[in-house]
DNA sequence: GCGGTGCATGCTTTGACAGGTATATAACCG
DNA sequence: CGGTTATATACCTGTCAAAGCATGCACCGC
């Protein structure tokens, strides 16, 4: 089974996970909202299901489908340490910013 | 140019970047770290670099690479939306434990 | 200059993956 | 039942990426 960084490497499945971050919704729909086959969108489905990244409800001969945010959480917690380094940066431009605010006058 | 996602789908570029979260590092040292070949390293040090994930700093006959951090801040703005899902769930939790707790003695 | 070190690049093979078309499966409707 | 809708799977093809090996290139110390 791919990693979750893996399956978020194809730009369909990204479209796929936004669509479906709105609401649950049919096969047929997603078809349509992403202007690929049939048969390809399914096929992403697919990988989205195996990797956890959303699941799949039955209703008579439709599948809704349906987001599973947990994967996307694990991939939050790596990004974790990283988000330090630009909230770090964020602070510096803050504190020039001030600086330059008490010196405007200079 | 590879997306970033498409270059953090990639594990051993992943452990580079936590390699050089920590520190920028001649590569020999990436080597080592990794355990990859020196010309995998090389590779994927490129892909890195092409992504604007890196930047190199050269000094006589060695490399320092060193992390950059913006296009993970891209990563991180894709991922913002779907934050709120598990924030939500944890706050639903919060909640359910409360009502658990006031309950417990029924 | 010369051997050695540190790193990049070229080449080749191999395997994975995406997209398409055709087809199977399953449930609905009359 | 028969046709139709909704979705999945099989199969094929082209593309691309990763890994290994060999080699090129730049800089160092002597």
């Amino acid at each position: 089974m791919a990693s979750t960084f893996e399956v978020l490497a194809e730009p369909a499945r990204r479209n796929l996970l936004d669509a479906l971050r709105i609401r649950p919704r049919p096969v047929g729909e997603l078809v349509r909202l992403l202007g690929l086959s049939q048969p390809g969108v399914s096929k992403h489905l697919r990988v989205l299901r195996e990797a956890g990244l959303v699941r799949v409800r039955q209703d008579a001969q439709r599948r809704w489908y349906e987001l599973r945010s947990e994967p996307l959480a694990e991939v939050d917690a790596w990004l974790e340490p990283y988000r330090q380094l630009w909230s770090d940066r964020l602070d510096a431009l803050e504190r020039h910013l001030g600086d330059t605010a008490s010196h405007e006058n200079e």
